[in-house]
DNA sequence: AAATAGCAACTTTTT
DNA sequence: GTTGCTATTT
């Protein structure tokens, strides 16, 4: 007991040991808020509370993660049930989906599924899209769902002025849902909220089976989510959320910021908590936070403070262009690392947008900087694990016809898109799943008997794989791979000379089960497995016990916090994003976005932006972003873009180190010379135009080195950090090294000498000793 | 039907 | 700079 309440503030205890009756817990950044909860847990398992009455409900997995390992230090062994919004909605329809016109084994369409079927629906509906997009119907009946509109609701609403587009449309999709006994995200939380809504009986047998529910980062629950806390807290009401309105940044998805700003009307007998104390940040740091999200009309107003040093002064700073920023940025870390002692995994650097990432990757990489960019492109998302998972997908859940389609002709086997089209129509005209539809496919007139015999040797096969759904994972993945020749498919389908990683990325799936079943011995099921990969989201990749750079969005940043954080591109129409700031509510939300971001920050902050900033190919001019003036620039450091360094000024003063040591626990991929051995790829010349050989000439090598490691890597973006990075850094090359050279053979690094493109090593080879400018040479790395 | 080439449109943020 | 779609060819 003592060590749950030790070391608490007053407001803290307060909270903590709260136990019945609604609790509202208004946290400021940094202010210990996970602290609370977890601790607040404990000490209701402490005071008697079944820890099998208690809930707790995160945005994301990671945020669950953590809060189980810290309940778990306070009161080991007792299991509270934790996980995201979705998953705990998941879990629920699993048992009860025949109310909502389910069956248990119903799958869940992720993003791109969603909008597979989503086409198919609009095309059903028999609706053109010429005035409309299909993204446009798709975002439309998503922010229906989250609203608890039904389609029914939805047309009735739309009915006088005759009905949209997407009230015409969303019936439909349900409805081909349903019959495909799938839900896509949005459903996940809507069935749910119905369900309560519908059926007294269960609400109230499930509000006292949920005795205690805690919600985190409440600020960002949309109404689905609220009707669906709000029902589990009617006979019980000891539901107690955290969050903070100045955190709101999920408005675009339907999150109602007036679900926490009106708490204290729902539940008028709530207890309140502010917690207003700062433990994370500098004063300089809070300072520019605090007067930026004062802007903000719609907001409670708060306190911000914390007994920090002072620190250093937030610094504003203006790059040239992006790769200025990038190598700016790079440098400075490098050079804190080197110089300073800190450590990769004390930096962050985070952007409104995705495509900011890749000129950021580019200079880390140059300087051989280990970094973990938190993004889309990942494993589950690559074309021949969705093939896969779609295979075992059909196989538990028979109807799913997303699946179907995609897996009936790979790898090919003479079922064209005619042939499916055909099979569409017949499912489409009677109510039947398209697997339902091959197996009737002689009553489908027009098919050529060619293909009718194709689909045959499919269902034949289908079912071949379908009487094994119950073997391991394992089993079934190799199977499944077996009995389609899906290797066989890859290796013919790839392009020559494209990466062979594919075939890797099939052997990490199989690997993927074999985890899985080994930690799953008793209670592994296909239907469990697939419902972990569709709720993982790319915020859970980010790894907080590994040495690197963290690279992500603000969005992706909440809830952590990083002794250095550079937050890239303040600029207008990027942040604020040119698709938010016309309406007031998008404005301020941007400014939410920077006001998350600036608090991340422990010691020191630098938000910067551009003089000029490429993006989708052509240069533009930027300015920078209108918040800038609502911070404290008096009392910040701001600086102008210094000229570029000049790598061939002999003593210039930027030099990187060559590496530096990551911790022995390290045996992450890539980044260290092991990996980079295995490319067989010569350095970027890490360099820009401003350079001492004559104009053309270099142009023209840069242009043939691009298109080189076009052609031999096959892709250059983050996916490839799986599979090693696609140059290597002057920085690479040590002496002793053994190294291939295309005329001389293979030779031995005597010496390396300069830095940057004039970067030399001496090699001796059987034929003599060579000395090669190791930015421009077309060297091969055997053994680092 | 399959493989390829070329074009077009788009990229805000994510469970 | 990419991804998905269409037209073209075998």
């Amino acid at each position: 007991m003592d060590v749950i309440l030790q070391g608490l503030t007053e407001a803290q205890t307060d909270a903590v040991t709260h136990i019945d009756g609604p609790l509202l817990i208004l946290a400021g950044p940094g202010s210990g808020k996970t602290r609370v909860v977890t601790h607040r847990i404990a000490y209701m398992i402490n005071q008697g509370v079944p820890p099998s009455q208690i809930a707790a409900l995160t945005f994301t997995n990671k945020a669950a993660d953590e809060m189980r390992a810290r309940v778990e230090q306070l009161a080991p062994g007792k299991s509270v049930w934790m996980g995201t919004f979705h998953r705990f909605c998941a879990q629920l329809l699993r048992r009860y989906a025949t109310m909502v016109g389910l069956t248990e084994n119903y799958s869940i369409y992720d993003s791109s599924d969603a909008k597979q079927a989503m086409k198919r629906a609009i095309e059903a509906a028999d609706i053109s899209t010429s005035h409309t997009s299909p993204e446009q119907i798709a975002t439309t009946i998503s922010n229906a769902k989250n609203r608890l509109v039904t389609p029914e609701m939805m047309l009735a609403a739309t009915k006088r002025s005759g009905p949209t587009m997407a009230a015409r449309v969303y019936p439909v999709y349900q409805q081909q849902l349903l019959t495909a006994n799938a839900v896509d995200f949005d459903d996940l939380l809507l069935h749910v909220a119905l369900l309560l809504k519908e059926h007294p009986e269960l609400r109230q047998e499930l509000d006292t089976r949920f005795r205690y529910i805690l919600v985190d980062e409440y600020q960002d629950t949309n109404l689905a989510q609220y009707a669906i806390v709000r029902g589990l807290s009617i006979n019980h009401p000891n539901l107690s959320v955290t969050g903070d309105p100045d955190q709101s940044i999920y408005g675009w998805r339907g999150a109602d910021i007036n679900n926490i700003l009106d708490f204290e009307k729902d539940y008028p007998s709530v207890k309140t908590v502010r917690l207003e104390q700062n433990y994370r940040s500098t004063p300089n740091i809070l300072r520019a936070a605090d007067q930026l999200i004062r802007h903000n009309r719609r907001r409670k107003n708060k306190e911000l403070y914390t007994h920090n040093d002072e620190g250093d002064a937030v610094t504003l700073r203006i790059y040239e262009n992006g790769y200025e920023e990038a190598d700016g940025i790079a440098d400075e870390i490098a050079n804190a690392i080197a110089v300073e002692g800190f450590r990769p995994r004390d930096f962050a650097i985070l952007y409104r947008m995705n495509a900011l990432s890749r000129s950021i990757e580019h200079s880390m990489r140059r300087r051989n900087l280990p970094y973990q960019i938190i993004n889309g492109l990942e494993f589950y998302q690559r074309k021949e694990i969705k093939d896969l998972l779609a295979y075992l997908h059909l196989i538990n859940n028979p109807k799913h016809d997303v699946a179907l389609q995609r897996v009936i002709n790979t790898p090919t086997r003479g079922i064209g898109t005619k042939t499916i089209a055909y099979l569409r129509s017949h499912a489409d005209r009677h109510g039947i799943p398209m697997l339902e539809a091959t197996r009737q496919v002689d009553q489908i007139e027009g098919l050529a008997k060619r293909s009718a015999t194709a689909v045959k040797r499919f269902v034949e096969l289908y079912d071949r794989l379908a009487i094994k759904a119950t073997a391991t994972l394992e089993d079934l993945i190799r199977y499944i791979v077996e009995e389609t020749r899906y290797e066989d498919h890859l290796l013919k389908t790839v392009v020559d000379g494209q990466d062979s990683s594919a075939v890797a990325n099939v052997d990490e799936f199989i690997t993927a089960g074999v985890e899985f079943d080994r930690y799953h011995p008793d209670d592994g099921s296909l239907e469990l497995f697939l419902e972990q990969t569709a709720l993982v989201a790319d915020t859970d990749a980010f790894e907080d016990n590994t040495d690197r750079v963290t690279v992500m969005t603000l969005h992706a940043a909440k809830g952590l916090e990083f002794p250095r954080v550079f937050v890239i591109g303040v600029e207008d129409g990027l942040l604020p994003h040119s698709r938010s700031k016309d309406t007031d509510s998008g404005f301020e939300e941007e400014r939410r976005l920077l006001f998350v971001g600036i608090t991340r920050a422990k010691e020191r902050l630098q938000l910067s932006c551009c003089k000029s900033r490429t993006m989708r190919g052509e240069s533009r001019p930027a300015i920078s972003s209108p918040f800038f003036n609502e911070l404290p620039l008096d009392e910040m450091r701001r600086v102008e873009s210094e000229l570029e360094r000049n790598w061939f000024d002999e003593d210039s003063q930027d030099d990187y180190p060559e590496s530096w040591d990551l911790p022995e626990e390290e045996d992450d991929e890539d980044f260290d010379s092991e990996a980079a051995a295995s490319v067989k790829e010569t350095a970027d010349p890490p360099f820009d135009e401003s350079c001492q050989l004559p104009e053309e000439e270099l142009k023209e090598l840069v242009a043939k080195k691009k298109k080189k490691k076009k052609a031999v890597l096959g892709l250059k973006t983050a996916a490839d950090l799986m599979s090693g990075p696609s140059s290597i850094p002057v920085t690479a090359y040590r002496e002793g090294n053994l190294v291939r050279h295309g005329e001389h053979g293979e030779g031995r690094i005597v010496s390396v000498t300069g830095r940057g493109p004039k970067r030399t090593a001496t090699i001796r080879f059987d034929d003599g000793e060579h000395r090669f400018r190791l930015a421009f040479c077309e060297l091969e790395l055997i053994d680092g």
